[in-house]
DNA sequence: TTGTATGCGTTATCAC
DNA sequence: GTGATAACGCATACAA
């Protein structure tokens, strides 16, 4: 009953006092409370009340030590917030959880020591997801070598680090030739390659797809320097400003897109009619835009799902190959195609 | 030269192995790596070239065992994705980053288990920021209690439990009467004040200042179940729908409010001309709105950091008292005050 | 069914 | 300057 309070500087209880209070040796008490072998009732009676009495409970600290595991994975982004992260983090999760693993998160937020970061990362986890653009292929190969299993995810694989990925390249294609069928002359891709391989491929088959019918495109003079809508906005703005001849711009994903959409109108450009504009993902919000945004399905809970599959394969001693993940070209209004507005009854329009 | 991987199986050294292979004792081994002892030169240049060879480097579960310390603080968001969380991640980082801590984030997501999840996580932590509605006051003490130090953030302090909160209360007065003055008659909430102490405490003060002037607020019937855009957006095509009369939408946050602010345009309705748009938080977003979004600025970033430090201080066995920050109602152009547009000069259109 | 003894990889306290 | 050795808190092989 006496429970003591454990920020008042008193030691925690150990097995031993445990032990001691119950009137039995400590590999009893370890017994009881991990049920790894059979205790008769009423000493087991003994052990928890002791236990309860102390308000003790095992060090985690101890555990992991002597287990020689943290029972935890890690996954490292190279930022948070929006919904891409959100839902690969999800299914990551959901996978981690099934194999009662922790999750660890870490953003690298593109610091100059991140390769420093996700070495202290990776000591603090029994196996790891790198995603995109956080550290280089070098440094992920001396972290799969001497530290622990890594899983790649939305980037090649590297020699002896399997990979999960999207099938950019396809839908990439597919949607360049649409836009190119609804007669865009100049197209701008906005976003910026470096920042993440996965971006770079879409750019590179995008351009790829172009040039094969005669077109040119460019990468746009104002990159985005991020993923998000702000990015976005302010390279549309760069984008539309002069009155720059631009036909259609295709994002690296949908808050970019998002952004670009506002940035059109700020700029007095009606979108589609003046200005085709795509993005990337198929993120919640792409469906509700006006126009609603044409883009590119990506399956991102079941990219960190099966990220997370990989890497408790790896972690089983079983083989792990890549995985590539479909993906598909939407098709809504942002690109010029005939759409249905969401359901909206307002009272002062007719229905649609 | 030899360095064995880590990922074969086979069993990574200790200090013994260095020890051994230096032809000097653990103790020496562990002086020369903590540099916690003189040591003479060519005896520690043996050692580290023993260590590297072996490619050894000191395992951070003994370490840890052994310091009864996880060297990590963690804190908990209900979620990730959104500007907010970001940006109070980002603080919390800064700070614990000068404190040599590394972070570790958790998100309960709303789950049912969430107190079963934030214990296991304070297990791996040496203490802890519990932000919002995540886990309930009692939880939060019984956690203080026995197992680790808390710090409380964006939410009301608890007894022993100390907190760091921005000052909603003026803002949130302030911004209704602003409104008011606008001349709005029928005024909704939209956000759902039992998601988050924060947004009750909004929802309360500003409920408070209409009726004070004898008008009347309805919290929306239907709820914003998030904080994000795509639930401001469904809400505000159920609040626009069938005509309803409503003068001035005050949501939870930006990203509802921009939401709100598509869903009147897809119901025909002007924002400011028709109806009235605020948010909260001050977000990036909020400045790149058309119209600008009049909002509340809340320090985001400093209440991550004066979390962290109160955590610290605790940990320090310093006297930790709450910290209340200072907000600021900012008036842009969605409340109906005249505005200046980004500079935008498209081709098109004059400046301005 | 229970107890004894040992190991896990460090750090720290001695004595030399 | 250096080496032996004792913790740290738990799990577990082996005895009884």
């Amino acid at each position: 009953m006496a429970k003591r309070s454990r920020t008042a500087g008193a030691k925690r209880p150990s097995v031993y006092d445990v032990a001691r209070l119950a009137g039995v040796s400590i590999a009893t008490v370890s017994r009881v409370l991990r049920d790894s072998a059979p205790v008769a009732t009423h000493t087991r009676r003994a052990v928890l009340a002791a236990a309860d009495e102390l308000g003790w409970r095992p060090s985690r600290l101890a555990r992991a030590f002597v287990a020689q595991s943290h029972g935890a994975v890690g996954i490292v982004f190279p930022d948070l917030g929006g919904p891409y992260y959100s839902r690969v983090i999800a299914g990551f999760e959901a996978t981690a959880c099934e194999r009662q693993a922790a999750v660890l998160i870490l953003a690298t937020h593109g610091r100059a020591n991140a390769e420093e970061l996700v070495g202290e990362f990776a000591d603090r986890v029994d196996g790891l997801v790198v995603t995109g653009s956080t550290i280089d292929d070098a440094s992920v190969a001396a972290l799969a070598r001497l530290r622990c299993p890594v899983v790649m995810l939305a980037r090649a694989a590297v020699a002896g680090v399997p990979a999960v990925r999207a099938a950019n390249g396809p839908s990439a294609t597919r949607l360049a030739r649409h836009v190119i069928e609804h007669g865009a002359e100049r197209i701008v891709f906005l976003g910026d390659p470096e920042l993440s391989p996965d971006v770079d491929e879409r750019w590179q088959r995008i351009a790829r797809a172009l040039r094969a019918v005669g077109r040119d495109i460019t990468r746009s003079p104002v990159r985005a320097h991020g993923f998000d809508a702000v990015h976005g906005y302010k390279a549309g703005l760069d984008l539309f400003a002069g009155g720059a001849a631009v036909d259609a711009v295709m994002c690296a994903n949908d808050e970019i897109a998002g952004g670009v959409v506002r940035a059109a109108v700020a700029s007095g450009r009606r979108v589609p009619d003046d200005v085709i504009v795509t993005g990337w993902d198929d993120s919640p919000l792409a469906a509700q835009m006006h126009p609603p945004l044409t883009t590119v399905h990506q399956p991102m809970h079941e990219l960190g799902a099966r990220a997370a599959a990989l890497l408790f394969d790896l972690l089983d001693g079983a083989p792990a190959s890549s995985v590539v993940l479909p993906t598909a070209v939407v098709i809504r209004g942002s690109c010029g195609c005939p759409t249905h507005l969401p359901s909206v009854t307002p009272s002062t329009k007719g229905k649609q």
